[in-house]
RNA sequence: GACCCCGUAGCUCAGUUGGAUAGAGCAUCUGCCUUCUAAGCAGAGGGUCGCAGGUUCGAAUCCUGCCGGGGUCGCCA
């Protein structure tokens, strides 16, 4: 347990004291109270809100609290100084053991130090990308993909099973567009001149190979069914599919992002099973799905809209502003129904706790989403949907084209490609997903403090640097050696040195907010900081030899810097592979 | 018209889910490389947290109403 779970412990500890003795109500709520590390090193260590919220509850003045609870805390081991400070703060100043405790924690839990179990085990499916397999993938579904991957690091970090799912929309009209275009690219294949694409299909160059493939393996064989659609249709698209798909699963490979399950919508109505209708006939017989009018949609220039009767869910019941359609006019189901009976599939599969992560131009369908989930499990499950705002993609200030037709789109590949992997995932998790983010081509490769990507990531290489600094001047005090991990950490007393240790200490309380809050950033965030104090403490020992961490007339005295330094670069490459950015060993 | 997101230093953004005197980076200015990586560090200036109310011991944070920017609305997917 690390200091800050023990005083939490401890304080709780106290206040049930004080309640037994009759000095505190008995039924008094002990939920509210909070431990915090302090701003100012002037209110301590630590800090505990408890007399301020437990006073009006108590119906006693938060002074009597506060002086009641020092006098419980201050006779405890390791508290040097506890005061009442403000309207009610109860201040503490830890022993510097306490806090110098904190680097075996680290050697011991190694790469779990900071995980947690506050997932129990619980199986949870985060869904992310699912970018329709009709092209390459651009920058916004990498932003989508990056959070939905760290998102899932985390939260296996935080002790749920994790299941990474992408959604396939291989059904409905697109997928049918992609065929015709694929087929255009056939007969291209085969030696026809094809010209211009015509408006409606998609132009890219990309669906040229399929088009190849298709050639290659049924010859002219589907050229001579060409004015029956229907013969060629679903076997070109079978084959297009498969190939959009395998160019997106690459393009994610390439930022270290693979899904455990690809979940097809056209699975959902295939094989003499209807997944759909079950889903729509479950909700009918819990009276929710009705027949009736809408209204007429507004702030658009609705022409085509035509006032019928139809079938509707009745998603009102559970939050969202209209009740939604399930049936188009030509009697098949809308893609939203589709998306309930997936949604049925995943708590048939088992799962509770569902995460989906959206681009912003879905932000209308998340309170859909939301009652159907609620409608689905009578209100078992718990649906978190994650929107990522729009990526602007720009090149030194100056915005970059981004049209299809001029031929200057940018795909996500191109920018993996230019970049690398490491800035894209850093950049895109250095900002809360709910924000607009600029991505700048020409500052993320910059190599400065501007670009936190590289500030951690040099913070991590100097602290290996040390250990091979270390070799040199002593033998046996690798990383690992028993004369570092034994270390007498009561020596690591200078004023930077317990300020990494403060904040390291602070790494499974970030971890354990972020996995909740559901927002990777926070730990982007973290590193950061934890690289400044790195940074600083280095650059102090310019100026001030005697703290440089390798002492060459003091083994043990670097010995406990080692141990320090080690748990710097522990704590930085943990949370570096949670945001799945590699940590390296050398930067030049 | 409705809903969602954003509004914090000149710029780009954090702000530990309601805590104490609101913080970083960039930019500007002043310093630090003959020994652990200067891709680094120290310091200075810079604020009506969009506006107005409300809730309470306490509000950038929660509620209401405005203002400004972006997104969305359909039997598309």
């Amino acid at each position: 347990m690390t200091v800050l779970a023990e005083v939490e412990a401890e304080i709780a500890a106290a206040l049930k004291r004080l309640q037994q003795a009759g000095r505190l109500p008995g039924d008094l709520a002990l939920d509210a109270v909070e431990v915090e590390p302090t701003k100012d090193p002037r209110h301590g260590d630590l800090a505990t809100n408890a007399a301020m919220v437990l006073a009006k509850p108590a119906r006693m003045k938060p002074r009597d609290i506060a002086d009641a609870l020092v006098a419980e805390l201050a006779a405890l081991p390791g508290y040097v100084k506890v005061e009442v400070a403000g309207p009610g703060f109860v201040n503490i100043s830890l022993a510097p053991g306490r806090w110098q405790a904190v680097v075996a924690e680290v050697r011991a839990a190694g790469a779990t130090y900071g995980a947690s179990d506050i997932g129990k085990g619980e199986r949870l499916l985060v869904e992310y990308v699912s970018a329709n397999p009709t092209g390459p993938m651009h920058v916004g579904h990498g932003r989508g993909a990056v959070f939905g991957d760290s998102l899932a690091n985390l939260l296996a970090f935080a002790g749920y099973a994790v299941t990474r799912e992408y959604y396939v929309n291989d059904a409905g009209a697109q997928v049918d567009v992609l065929a015709r275009s694929a087929f255009l690219r056939y007969r291209e294949a085969l030696g026809e001149n094809i010209g211009e694409i015509p408006a409606g299909l998609y132009p890219g160059d990309y669906l040229k190979p399929v088009g190849a493939a298709l050639a290659q393996k049924f010859g002219d064989a589907l050229l001579k069914q060409a004015n029956d659609e229907s013969a060629w249709l679903p076997v070109v698209r079978a084959q297009a599919i498969e190939m959009m798909l395998a160019m997106i699963k690459e393009d994610l490979a390439a930022l270290d992002i693979r899904h455990e399950v690809f979940f097809s919508e056209r699975a959902l109505t295939e094989g003499g099973k209807d997944e759909i209708a079950e889903t729509v006939a479950e909700l009918r017989a819990k009276g929710l799905v009705f027949e009736g009018r809408l209204e007429r949609p507004k702030g658009h220039d609705a022409d085509d809209w035509e006032d019928r009767e139809q079938t509707l869910f009745k998603s009102t019941d559970f939050g969202d502003d209209v009740d939604r359609a399930l049936m188009k006019s030509d009697g098949g189901y809308t893609y939203f129904a589709g998306d309930m009976a997936y949604h049925h599939n995943k708590l048939a599969r088992g799962f509770r706790h569902l995460i989906n992560v959206f681009g912003a131009d879905h932000t209308g369908y998340i309170k859909r989403m939301q009652a159907a989930v609620r409608a689905l499990s009578d209100g078992k499950a718990d649906l978190d949907i994650k929107v990522c705002q729009l990526v602007r993609l720009l090149r030194g200030g100056e915005p970059v084209k981004m049209s299809k037709r001029a031929g200057t789109f940018v795909t996500l590949r191109e920018v993996v490609d230019e970049v690398g992997r490491d800035p894209i995932r850093f950049m895109m998790l250095y900002r809360k997903n709910d924000a607009a983010l600029d991505f700048d081509l020409a500052k993320v490769v910059e190599k400065s403090k501007d670009n936190p990507v590289f500030y951690v990531q040099y913070a991590h290489a100097r602290a290996l640097s040390i250990f091979r600094n270390a070799a040199e001047a002593f033998a046996g005090l690798g990383r690992g050696d028993s004369d570092v991990t034994g270390a007498d950490t009561s020596l690591l007393t200078d004023d930077g040195e317990l300020d990494l240790l403060r904040r390291l200490a602070l790494f499974p309380r970030v971890a354990e907010g972020a996995a909740r809050a559901h927002e990777p950033h926070r730990i982007a965030f973290y590193l950061s900081d934890l690289a400044s104090a790195f940074h600083a403490q280095w650059t102090r020992g310019n100026d001030s030899p005697h703290l440089r961490f390798i002492q060459a007339n003091d083994r043990n005295l670097t010995a406990a810097r080692l141990a320090l330094v080690g748990a710097c670069a522990q704590v930085i490459a943990t949370g570096l592979a949670i945001l799945g950015v590699h940590a390296p060993s050398e930067m030049r």
